[in-house]
RNA sequence: GCCCGAGUGGCGGAAUGGCAGACGCAGUGGACUCAAAAUCCACCGGGGGCAACCCCGUGCGAGUUCGACUCUCGCCUCGGGCACCA
């Protein structure tokens, strides 16, 4: 390695710079707080990479650089930061990588992390190493198994059928974007079709009016406005009602749900769901083979196509009849596979005169249309509620429905419980043993974890199963309760389940006896910054916030929601688009940090636009930040070899504390770029002046080491400090040096800008407009017309309205 | 179709009711050099003018205002997400 010597006025060295404070940041646990006594502490999360064989892009180190100045600007300001960094290692991308490659995940995975930890350690990132986490490690899935049983002792975790798409080549369950516009994405020829299958479900549903609420409750969360938004469309709440409508037939009722009970007097038909358990009962002789059919065509069809595919309306007539309860006129029933099992009671009371769906299906099937809203918004041929306004309809229906015991006001959500089954390898094993005698049967906690066997051949196969089943040695077990023999459950969790808690095992990696540690938990959550993508707005952030809830409901979290303040950062973009791997437009960092430096790459990536927004990456302007540095550099290394200048002027003294303010905010708001731009203002001007006052350049060396942590150490050294740079706190800054005492006032002429005069700052009114009066530019634009209105904006501008 | 962003010089972007284009990249001219690189200095939205200056200009069209990149209404384009949710 290099030897620098602290006062050396060489050049600027990166690589040497950045070896060197690697290792000194290692050996001294420079970045390691006091875990258990901390003073102030602030937990700053960023969302874990997956390590993929290709290493981080230059999108992931955007963001998690984003994540670091924030991490390292609150270190500097006081704070004890705890930045943990772990690795998303399970689910069905890696394994469908190592079939691919043809080696073993569990080889593949160790692999693919080494290189993410060598890229994360050359970016310079304020990682506490001591808490790394990989989520396919035993003692981390030993605990997300105990999660499980958590969940299924309280009786928020079940298992039930549910549609999955199936792909008959693959003889396998794929996940919705696996399936393109219903064919395989891995067999481009094969249909997908739907199947019911056992699958493991969480009741997130029973969560949906708390996981909304929070959303608007700034105690507990000050989240980007978007991320919410996500996440309040995802739960999609609806107010209406149920309404029984009785069958004609005399034997049985359907129960619909409707956010217009209001249109009652205009449903003409009724429609369920081809899968509907009423299907059957309702059907006559007569239609019974049309019926069947149609049910059959349906599930073969896959989930995704039904639901995005081709809109035409289709369905059959069952034969079967309903009572509108408001009318009392007999309706059909049709099914249709436009409305869904999954949403509401699976059943819908149809109003073609006011829904678009129902309009398009009658007008397919010349089935009645009957308005019964006209242009006023008022209630026509609706019996005694004709002429009242829809909107005082629809309590004035429901509560006539709930009198005759025929209905009943709801609210509906979108949400629908999470399924966490996967019949995949390479996944923590569900905790739970199947026997004959007791049924499904817990996994006792002493036993866990339930290691995943090492799998010679982890293909799915014909089956239909997890591989998991053809190791006979691992899926035969004897049974907790009676020990006769039994055998696991072969399905895996879903990675999400994984990604739900890893915050909270951060702080307490180290314990193998219990989850988290109760004391550490209390000091460190719930996490005070976490930055991300919004591609996980909906699924990642909505999970984890249920498990908070239901850990804090189970007595094991004091808090209900587990990050306090998330702000989604922006996309990098390349050549008008999303950096992505299926694109094909993804840059790998590493090159650039081994020519310009991590520090230099940095700065590029942070000043390309506004965190939250992204930017657009292109190589050019990567000499920008560098020529920067190399200013600073070789500013510090005249601090060091020339005298200081005495007495700093007067537009270096404003100039300081406007950045010193500037900075501080700017960074605060994630507004990197211009926190960036600012500096260099700064530094531009302390060259103009030939001013390397020693004062200044320290406080600018520490606004720049956010983003330059190297080299920001490096200059501190050199300017004959023996500690880490990050001991040093932020300046403060004085508040009435950040404006000039002689203000420019700009003069404008009916709204345009003519001249600019020299005033002390909060001159009054008389004096400025005087000024701007006399002045002989703004003459020019007033003679021969008259002045009938002054605005004076004080320090900034006049304007003459002059007509 | 619905929801969320964004449209500003050759390029990335700055300014959130008050001097449009901060900062940076690229470019042009000059200094240094035998030369080149690096560095330093100057210029750098368009049009007119010898010049002082003047006019035009922030996706398009209206509006509010003394004054609009910024606010309001109606469009267009691009990016991201969701999608037959009754």
């Amino acid at each position: 390695m290099k030897h620098l010597h602290p006062a050396s006025d060489q050049g600027y060295d990166p690589e040497a710079v950045e070896a060197k404070w690697q290792e000194r940041w290692a050996a001294e646990h420079v970045n390691e707080p006091d875990l258990d006594t901390p003073t102030r502490p602030f937990y700053n999360l960023m969302m874990y990479p997956y390590p993929s064989a290709e290493g981080l892009h230059v999108g992931n180190m955007f963001a998690f650089t984003g994540s670091d100045v924030f991490g390292r600007f609150k270190r500097l300001q006081g704070y004890d930061v705890f930045e943990p960094i772990g690795f998303d290692a399970f689910g069905i991308h890696s394994e469908n990588y190592a079939i691919k490659v043809g080696t073993h995940p569990a080889e593949l995975i160790p692999r693919n992390i080494a290189n993410f930890r060598r890229q994360l350690r050359r970016m310079g990132g304020m990682f506490d190493w001591r808490q790394e986490l990989s989520t396919t490690d035993p003692a981390y899935y030993k605990w997300t198994q105990w999660i499980f049983l958590q969940l299924y002792k309280a009786g928020k975790a079940y298992k039930k059928l549910g549609a999955v798409n199936w792909c008959p080549e693959c003889k396998t369950v794929l996940a919705n974007e696996q399936v393109i516009e219903g064919y395989c994405e891995r067999h481009p020829g094969v249909r997908v079709e739907q199947r019911n299958l056992e699958q493991w479900y969480f009741r997130i549903t029973e969560y949906a009016e708390k996981l909304l609420r929070h959303l608007d409750d700034a105690s507990k969360m000050d989240w980007s406005e978007s991320t919410a938004a996500a996440q309040r469309n995802w739960m999609g709440r609806s107010e209406g009602a149920d309404i029984t409508f009785k069958l004609a037939s005399g034997d049985g009722t359907m129960a619909v749900f409707t956010t217009r009970p209001d249109t009652l007097f205009g449903a003409t038909f009724m429609v369920l769901a081809p899968e509907h358990p009423l299907v059957g009962q309702v059907t006559t002789t007569a239609e019974r083979s049309a019926v069947e059919d149609y049910v059959r065509a349906t599930a073969a069809k896959d989930i995704v196509s039904r639901r995005v595919g081709e809109r035409d309306k289709t369905g059959v007539f069952t034969g079967g009849y309903a009572i509108n309860p408001a009318t009392g006129a007999e309706i059909p029933v049709w099914i249709a596979d436009y409305v869904l099992m999954e949403y509401g009671t699976g059943a819908i009371m149809a109003v073609p005169a006011h829904d678009e769906r129902d309009l398009e299906f009658a007008e397919k099937f010349d089935l009645p249309v009957v308005r019964v809203i006209d242009e006023n918004e008022r209630l026509i041929a609706s019996g005694s509620f004709t002429g009242r306004p829809a909107s005082a309809a629809i309590g004035d229906i429901t509560h006539w429905l709930e009198e005759k015991d025929l209905g009943r006001g709801k609210v509906q959500y979108r949400l629908y419980d999470w399924c966490i089954s996967r019949q995949r390898y390479w996944g923590p094993p569900i905790p739970v043993i199947y026997c004959e005698d007791c049924g499904a049967v817990p996994v006792p906690e002493a036993d866990l974890p339930v290691l995943l066997p090492p799998l010679e051949d982890f293909r799915p196969d014909d089956s239909g199963t997890s591989p998991l089943a053809r190791n006979e040695e691992w899926y035969f077990v004897s049974c907790p309760d009676c020990g006769e023999r039994g055998h696991r459950e072969t399905d895996v969790s879903d990675t999400f389940l994984d990604s739900a808690w890893y915050y909270l095992r951060y702080p307490s990696t180290e314990f193998d006896d219990r989850p988290l540690d109760p004391s550490r938990t209390k000091t460190w959550c719930p996490v005070a910054t976490y930055i991300g993508g919004n591609e996980h707005a909906v699924l990642h952030l909505l999970y984890a916030r249920f498990l908070a809830m239901a850990l804090h409901d189970l007595g094991h979290l004091e808090f209900d929601e587990p990050f306090l303040k998330f702000r989604a950062h922006g996309l990098i973009v390349k050549d008008g688009a999303k950096m992505s791997k299926s694109r094909g437009n993804v840059v790998i960092p590493d090159e650039y940090v081994a020519r310009w430096g991590a520090d230099t790459f940095r700065m590029y990536l942070m000043s390309l636009g506004p965190f939250q927004e992204g930017g657009d990456f292109r190589d050019a302007g990567i000499s920008g930040p560098r020529r920067f540095l190399d200013k600073v550099w070789d500013l510090v290394g005249r601090c060091v070899s020339e005298d200081a200048i005495g007495e700093i002027n007067h537009t270096v003294m404003v100039k300081w504390h406007q950045t010193k303010h500037k900075v501080s905010q700017d960074i605060e708001d994630l507004k990197y770029n211009t926190a960036i731009a600012a500096l260099m203002e700064l530094l531009n001007v302390l060259r103009e002046v030939q001013c390397h006052e020693q004062r200044v350049v320290e406080d600018m060396l520490v606004m720049l080491a956010p983003f330059a942590p190297h080299f920001a150490e490096e200059c501190w050294e050199r300017l004959g400090h023996e500690r880490s740079i990050f001991s040093a706190s932020w300046p403060s800054w004085d508040p009435s040096l950040l404006v000039q005492d002689q203000i420019e006032v700009v003069i404008q002429v009916n709204g345009r800008t003519r001249s600019k005069v020299q005033v002390p700052r909060d001159a009054d009114e008389a004096t400025v407009v005087a000024a701007a009066l006399a002045d002989e530019k703004a003459q020019r634009h007033l003679v021969g017309k008259s002045v009938q209105k002054r605005i004076y904006v004080p320090n900034r501008l006049v304007n003459l309205v002059v007509g």
